[in-house]
DNA sequence: TCAAAAGTGTTCATGTTACACCCATGG
DNA sequence: CCATGGGTGTAACATGAACACTTTTGA
């Protein structure tokens, strides 16, 4: 939502395109060399930053709406997206932290105000999404009711709004969770990567060290990944082999239950 | 809701308590001497089963509606409850196939008739939640517009009402995986049970089977649980050992991850 | 004494961990 | 030639898998 007009639909209509009750946050992990960060946007007159979020359209399904609203901030698409839980619990999602001067204080940007009985100000249980990107490639789309970005360390996620602290840690524990489950590297490299690349990731997604050789074993072991016979430059130092993910072996492994406990 | 009254007062003021677009499904699995089945309830006029659920209260939280709502089939409390998925994507949860003539089936028995714009007719995603019970401990409560329950064995699911198939595999598959995360036993063995018992317990939920030897061995390595001097009579045959868990090791274990792979 | 169920230990194969030196490259 | 980063193998250890006979009990 970018013109005054777009927002004022949305507050005065919103109620007819999209379900009430309902929204979706997203968790965007943003990884490079080395870091993991979160997508933090501060809503206009806000002083604590929140998560990303968006409602679900009347005709439209829940996947599809993560989608879109993942696509209209980061203007990518096709990226690994995954639902991880329902908040619907806490005093916030409860109604019982009034969050309409909170948002009065957002919409005060087109004049308008939000009453008690506004769609906007009934309870809403967030549907928690999360999403993986190369935090190099994505272009914040900017919005109206936004001024300000930020992608911040994971480890360093200030106090939120809502009930956004607790929806980031579940992400969290649920994306370390799941990369031993999910083909979490096709999303976050390039179909070619040299071996400390791919070490770099899993090292930083779970914030621990692990042993480079073991490592490459355990890969190459379990079939996921194939050595190529190309080099990669990098510089005034030894040329890094480039591999590729074995789609079919990574596939099967997931099936069986293959465990990347390294 | 047993009485003529309390059903029509749910059909014509149900939206006032509850919230709109939203319900809960449970897949209450039910454990007992080998067996896993689900809990299944027929809705007056309906061929087909379906699962068990309910709405959520305007001024309840998640997990209390979630609990609220197994109390209400059950009459157990306090029972292990999981979320496990919120389904919005087929095509009964984007109403492009109408639910209301199948609502007005079950409704019929009360005579009333649920029109198009009735808050029963409208888009409604699911938040899926699966709980573990002995099923030999349930009491099902009867319910006026529930003409028959049953237990099904897991792998003799018939053809469900609605997407309630997909809700039943999500769950099975989310329970298999979370075994090895979860105090499962917990709630479905008794303060004191038998080797034998929890092996059957565990063989029975993955589908697979142990030897008998390594799995009392595991489940003594990782201090999940400790043998007690007394025994139990059985009949016939040689009495076997009581055991009980090891509350303390049992969480210290899950929260380090411990797999319990066998 | 028999049938049914439970108890128990060892061996072998596999997987996991720990560990250090040499090589390639460009400046 | 040097600084930087990448490549590689082996030995010790721990874990998991396979396997069968004996004991207890009550009828």
């Amino acid at each position: 939502m970018n013109t005054r007009q777009e927002v004022l639909d949305f507050v005065h209509h919103g109620h007819e395109r999209y379900l009430p009750h309902l929204s979706i946050d997203c968790v965007i992990f943003g990884y490079h060399a080395h870091q993991l960060k979160i997508l933090l946007i501060r809503h206009h007159g806000h002083d604590n930053w929140s998560l990303p979020g968006g409602y679900i359209a009347r005709d439209e399904a829940l996947t599809e709406a993560a989608h879109r609203i993942l696509a209209e901030k980061t203007q990518l698409s096709n990226l690994f997206l995954q639902q991880f839980y329902v908040f619907g619990d806490s005093a916030t999602r409860m109604n019982k932290i009034k969050t309409q001067e909170t948002h009065n204080t957002t919409y005060s940007k087109v004049g308008v105000a939000i009453g008690e009985n506004h769609w906007l100000s009934e309870r809403t249980l967030s549907i928690g999404y999360y999403a993986l990107v190369d935090y190099l490639n994505v272009v914040v789309n900017p919005e109206l009711l936004v001024d300000e970005y930020c992608w911040q360390e994971v480890s360093e996620i200030p106090t939120l709004d809502y009930d956004h602290n607790e929806i980031v840690q579940k992400a969290l524990m649920t994306l370390r969770a799941q990369i031993y489950q999910q083909p979490i590297g096709y999303n976050l490299l390039a179909d070619k990567f040299t071996l400390p690349e791919i070490h770099a990731l899993y090292e930083t997604i779970l914030g621990r060290q692990f042993d480079r050789r073991n490592f490459r074993k355990k890969l190459l072991t379990l079939g996921l990944i194939r050595q190529l016979d190309e080099q990669r430059k990098i510089g005034p130092h030894r040329s890094p082999y480039l591999y590729e993910f074995d789609r079919e072996n990574y596939q099967k492994a997931l099936e069986d239950g293959a465990v990347l406990a390294l």
